[in-house]
Parts: C-alpha cells; sequence; structure tokens
DNA sequence: GGTGGTGTACTATATCTATAATACAACCGG
DNA sequence: CCGGTTGTATTATAGATATAGTACACCACC
C-alpha cells in the first residue's frame, strides 16, 4: 500500500507538502498552524494519512504524537508535475512551454534576462 | 451555470479538448474516434457535457448530432495550467521552473540553444 | 482523582471524476 | 416497413478528494 511511482499532488496535498519540505517534518498540530487556511485538526490529519497511504511521508512516534516527514523531495515533485504538464499540454515540447511562460505575462525585461542568463551558464 | 474563470482540465477532460482544439469542433462520435482509448460513446458524451457545463465548449445541432466546439482557446488552457503549476509549486518563479525544465532532462544541447535563441527573440 | 487539553482512530458526508449500461428516437437501406 | 446504425438522455457505480464530527486515550495539574 505503499507503492509510489510519480509524486503527483492535489492543491491541498501540496499545501501540506509545502510545510514538510519548510521544515523538514511536522505534527498534525504544527502543520495546521502553518498552512493558511483554517481547517480542522482532523482534516490535516486524514490529509496526512492519505499521504502516508500514497508513500509520500512517512512518520514516527513521538511522544504521544505522530511526527510526520517527507518521503520525496520537492524537487521530484516539481519534476513531476512539470512533466505531467508538458506532457499534457506542450506535446512535450519544452519550446512551447517556454514561449508560454514568457509571453506577454509581466515577466520585466530584468526577469527575461535572467532567464537567458540561466541558460547561457548551462550551456557553459 | 456556465460561469468559467480559469482554463482547468482534468486529463480526460483533455485528451478531448485535444481533439476539438485540433479539428475545430467534433461530434461525440468524431471525438470518441480521435482519441487514443477506446471509451464507450456515452462516456465520451458525459465528459463532453460536463466541459459544456463548466463552459468549456458548446455545441449546435447538426441534423440529429450535436458539434461541440472549444469555447476556450488551448493558448488560455497553457496559460492557466502554467501559471497554475507556477503558483503551486515554484513560488510564482519563473527561473527556478526554467531550472527544473532544462535540469538533467535529457534536453540535447541544440535544444537549449533553442531556448535561449527564444529568449534572445524576445528580447528584441 | 477528576477535568481539560492534546492527540489519534474511526466514521461520515458531499462533491467530482471516470466510466458505462440502459432506454429510447430517428433516419436509411433493402 | 422494418431492423440496424447513429445519436441523445437518463441513470448508475466506483473511486478520489475535501472536510470534519465523534469517540476515546493519556498526561498534567489543581
Amino acid at each position: 500500500m505503499s507503492q509510489r511511482d510519480d509524486a503527483i499532488f492535489t492543491e491541498r496535498e501540496l499545501d501540506i507538502m509545502d510545510v514538510l519540505w519548510d521544515r523538514g517534518s511536522g505534527t498534525v498540530g504544527e502543520v495546521r498552524e502553518a498552512i493558511q487556511d483554517e481547517l480542522a485538526y482532523t482534516t490535516v490529519l486524514t490529509i496526512l494519512r492519505t499521504l502516508e497511504k500514497k508513500g509520500y511521508v512517512g512518520h514516527e512516534t513521538e511522544g504521544k504524537a505522530h511526527r510526520y516527514h517527507p518521503l520525496v523531495e520537492r524537487d521530484e515533485a516539481r519534476e513531476s508535475h512539470l512533466r505531467r504538464l508538458l506532457r499534457n499540454l506542450f506535446s512535450g515540447s519544452p519550446e512551447l512551454l517556454l514561449t508560454q511562460l514568457v509571453s506577454d505575462r509581466d515577466l520585466s525585461e530584468e526577469e527575461l534576462r535572467r532567464l537567458r542568463e540561466l541558460l547561457d551558464r548551462r550551456l557553459g
């Protein structure tokens, strides 16, 4: 029941994973306090437990509480989500995606320059 | 019931929108034939109807059939999904996203060059 | 030694997604 | 004129998602 091949999350799950990634770990109470929206304690617990069932987080007992920690890296999630977007909407073409990323949008020339520099560095 | 503010689709919905975007419009039967997976006629119909309820497609009667057509552009969907990804996983930072896009991935130097050129053109 | 706080486990509900069976209308070809 | 084809409408089911109530355990403190 702990099999996982691709780190894809729902928005709510991401809210919670973000907390764990930022802090390294967290109890239900800690996570609950850290996220923006006001959720019931049991709601956060439930989501953490489904995340655990899916193999994305683990926990160890700490006193009477459970301390949850991520089992996947944030980068792994970024990669999974990006790959899925690429495949689903951009025919797998990074160019199409980059085009969309810089199209009209409120990217300053400054920002565009930084993006180009990033590629320059990548190209050595 | 036809209000829509953001063009976000599920994977199945995207399969169908892709057909409509590619061909301009389609009847249930046409869409069904065009998509990869074998789905029951009624399955395609149901999805088209929920897409219509959400305001993403419209239809007019053609003979006894309904001809569906997109009410949102493919670019609009790309933009919505990309924006959501950016916000949800990349702290809204295009640089982080570009970094992930070119990181390790099997991008050839050729591809990287094309990406840089794209930015060059964008920068005028 | 009972009460409140903190915690987990279990259970429940509403909604959405994915898929499809069933039922029925209408046209067209022989 | 009748049966197959093509189509829509209606209804159903299973699973996922989002949210939370209820029940119960335990410790700490007055």
